[in-house]
RNA sequence: UCCUGAGUAGCUCAGCUGGUUAGAGCACCUGACUGUUAAUCAGGGGGUCCACAGUUCAAGUCUGUGCUCAGGAGCCA
């Protein structure tokens, strides 16, 4: 018996192993908060139900000690989940001694450095619960629409995006091998032999950012499709989201409540979604007089008008997200701010035919994606151009030699979209065990 | 990496203008209590005031350097 489907079990007697969460004893009755992994169950222990032995062992209970219990499931108001379990036996299996983590409120430092046992407190356990859930939707949604997943490799012999700092590593006597900081490239490789494939796993970014919104090892999920063009590309997104967004809620409903999380908010997010161009948004900063904040080489901070071809900074994003209660796609950057794999606009040669999807709430970039540039000459001219060394992205051009065709992807971050969902305030908060600039333990 | 702030009991913090034996709440231990849910009440133990150097009759408190952490920026998902 799990404490998830104890109300089953209404009135039959039932055996619980699980971990003292709180501990409350007075005089002849003792409260235990069981937590089994699944959810807490009050368990009442009351000397007149059990011998004297038993009973001294319920007082004696600590924070954490694991156990067994028996007893008779009763409908009970007064309790938390609705249930309580009147106790008539019991075996401790260790009487846990100083556990560190108590009920009083503790310090992100201290936190952080017991995850391995802060991801038994209940908010933690929900955030953990709606990430799998997330997980899941993803893997759900793209199994169940012709995508077959392709892993890319984690292993790299050079930078995708030749940008972004990446880990090193020696790999043999071959040379210096990278951490993936994306698994795109190999994912169109995969689309132009399955035609929709995914591929799921960890990215790595050695860059030295320290935000709540940034880890340096994270999860993305990055579909890429044969025969795609940008317009298709942004309706996978925005269907992609909102089925993430719909399975949580209706699978997640405890946790959420739980979590106190707003769901109004989130029962909101159905398609269709915003969508503007990159000019557009430039056009909206100036008109509602959002500037562009520049250092000067003497170290003052200068206010200006946007300037077209500048990139978005968190000011310019938060501000234009405010007035939306849906995310928002933003397409059409300049070509200078994106990678060189995204296809020039045929109706415009100054932008790309790239597009981002901004959360609602702060939630900062969820998706970033883009059709790819499919022609042999413009990759080779762009590859050229951003000082990337050629001879490893041959096998890369090798897919616009042979049979090219337009095609399209994403990338959704799997934690930005969880501390989304969850509210969390804080992306260390969504991973079991975060990797960020500074820390690598637990 | 840059900017700002913090580091005092196991945890979260207070500690004034430098002054005698450094405090509180929680946690822990002992006792009381049959409906608690951050239980309550009484008692008890617990300190390298981040480190080093300096100023001073005197430093938790002032100064410098270093270390650690947090928040933010840039970059990104």
């Amino acid at each position: 018996m799990t404490i998830e489907n104890i109300g089953s079990a209404e009135g039959k007697e039932v055996t619980l192993r699980g971990w003292v969460y709180k501990h409350r004893s007075k005089g002849s009755i003792a409260f235990i908060d069981l937590r089994d992994g699944t959810g807490i169950c009050q368990c009442i222990a009351s000397k007149n139900d059990m011998s004297e032995e038993k009973f001294e062992m319920a007082k004696s209970l600590t924070q954490e000690s694991s156990l067994i219990i028996n007893g008779i499931v009763k409908k009970e108001d007064r309790a938390p989940g609705g249930y309580e379990l009147q106790v008539t036996d019991l075996n401790i299996i260790q009487i846990a001694k100083d556990y560190p983590i108590t009920k009083k409120e503790h310090g992100p430092d201290f936190l952080t450095e017991h995850r391995h046992l802060w991801l038994r407190s209940s908010k933690q356990h929900a955030i953990m619960r709606v990430r799998a859930s997330v997980v899941k939707a993803i893997r759900d949604f793209f199994d169940g629409n012709g995508f077959k997943l392709m892993d890319s490799p984690l292993l790299t012999p050079n930078a995708c995006e030749g940008t972004t700092t990446l880990f090193e590593t020696q790999y043999f006597d071959i040379g210096k091998a990278y951490l993936s900081q994306s698994g795109q490239l190999y994912a169109e490789a995969s689309a132009m032999a399955l035609g929709r494939v995914y591929t799921f796993g960890p990215t790595f970014r050695a860059e030295l950012s320290k935000t709540r919104k940034h880890l340096t090892e994270f999860w993305m999920v990055e579909p890429e499709m044969a025969f795609f063009d940008l317009n298709d590309d942004m309706d996978l997104a925005e269907d992609l989201v909102e089925y993430i967004v719909q399975y949580v809620l209706k699978t997640n409903q405890k946790e959420l409540k739980t979590l106190e999380r707003d769901t109004t908010k989130l029962e909101n997010i159905k398609r269709p979604f915003y969508r503007m161009s990159y000019t557009e948004a430039v056009e909206w900063l100036n008109k509602n007089n959002v500037p562009l904040i520049k250092k000067m080489p003497d170290g003052r901070e200068e206010e200006i008008p946007f300037p077209w071809g500048e990139d978005f900074g968190a000011v310019q994003e938060e501000a234009i997200m405010e007035q939306f209660d849906k995310p928002l796609i933003i397409h059409r950057y300049p070509s200078e701010v994106k990678a060189f794999y995204m296809k020039r606009d045929p109706e415009n040669p100054k932008v790309v035919l790239a597009m981002d999807m901004l959360g609602p709430e702060k939630a900062g970039e969820l998706i970033g994606g883009s059709q790819r540039e499919d022609d042999y000459d413009l990759l080779l001219e762009r590859i050229i151009r951003e000082n990337l060394p050629v001879e490893d992205f041959q096998w890369y051009l090798d897919l616009r030699k042979y049979g090219t065709v337009p095609h399209s992807g994403f990338g959704l971050g799997v934690e930005r979209t969880v501390k989304w969902i969850t509210g969390a305030s804080h992306i260390r908060e969504v991973i079991p065990f975060p990797r960020m600039i500074h820390r690598i333990v637990p």
